[in-house]
DNA sequence: TCGTGGAATTAACCCAAGTCAAAACCTATG
DNA sequence: CATAGGTTTTGACTTGGGTTAATTCCACGA
């Protein structure tokens, strides 16, 4: 992949232990993160101090916020590893830059702002469409390896529902 | 705006009546439609044909399947008129050969892809971290000139209520 | 093997929102 | 005006999920 081979590159490594922080919400940080082992969670704290779960990044993976990077703003979620982690950090501005005068790196940006806008995409209909039993029982389906990677504490808060809630659903999917 | 500019010269115009579709859930349409006027709603149609909107377009955005265009999928919602609109459409395809050997052209694809892309963050922030309640007072904040153009049934169904339950939160929030 | 702490389940209670159906309200048209 | 259409509101009932707190389950280390 180009745009593995940029990053590897021209990023910088680092490592963080479980419960570390490679951002925080509000925070400035306009990088972009690609993933080489480890697991990250990305989650939004609401101001009554309720957590809501973004995603989960497996390896092999990018993540950062295109707001901060983007918008002038800050970043609207906090990014913490639940693993040990191997990340390459390098910031946007440097991947744009080099897209301007590669062509390779430019299409390769597309490609990757597209995957993500598609991911965003299908988050969102999950979100409108489907009931909060419906997308535990895709998550099953789709990617079962998740479940044994996190506890089913986070599994509730990113399908949207507290964890009293998910245990009732397994409980009535199941019975 | 170069994207503009380009979409301009190289798409095809074209105008739809009010009900009228510009593609619906299920074809393979791989197209970038720009709104010169008028007004689109995208939306879900669910297997118990339940609705469930999407997004409106207002005039100055652009629209299309990310799906269908990339993914060898068929769109996953269709694109319908509210008004009478004026469109133009140029397929994808055509955008990226462009974007190979025109930086600028480059750079207005990955600006299109990152606002769409923060856009649906957005979203997903909203769907997943706040109540009903809350949405609809963002949405009355933030685009108060979106509930003149549409009923309360389609403001409803884009914020993941019912009619009724819309109804209710106004009159929870007035009282 | 026993405790200890975190995770998951269960129970009891409450409220928001869905459903269905009826009523009230518009707005345009003849 | 009067009516017909669609839109919004209301009511009565049901249900899914939140909240809190107690209980059970489990894994792990002393």
């Amino acid at each position: 992949m180009e745009l593995g081979a940029f990053i590897a590159e021209n990023g910088t490594s680092l490592s963080r232990e479980p419960g570390q922080h490679v951002f925080r919400q509000g925070d400035r940080n306009s990088s972009l993160y690609f993933l080489k082992s480890g697991l990250l969670k990305a989650y939004y704290l609401s101001a009554d101090g309720k957590e809501h779960i973004k995603s989960f990044i497996l390896p092999g993976n990018h993540i950062g916020s295109l707001m901060a990077s983007h918008a002038e703003k800050s970043c609207s979620f906090s990014l913490v590893c639940l693993r040990q982690c191997n990340l390459t950090m390098l910031p946007f501005s440097r991947l744009y830059q080099a897209a301007r005068s590669d062509p390779a790196i430019s299409a390769a940006v597309v490609d990757l702002l597209l995957s993500f806008a598609m991911k965003k995409e299908a988050r969102e209909y999950e979100l409108l469409c489907l009931s909060a039993a419906d997308r535990y029982r895709r998550l099953v389906e789709n990617t079962p390896d998740l479940l044994k990677l996190v506890t089913q504490n986070e599994i509730a808060r990113y399908l949207g529902v507290t964890p009293v809630g998910l245990s009732r659903i397994k409980k009535r999917l199941a019975g």
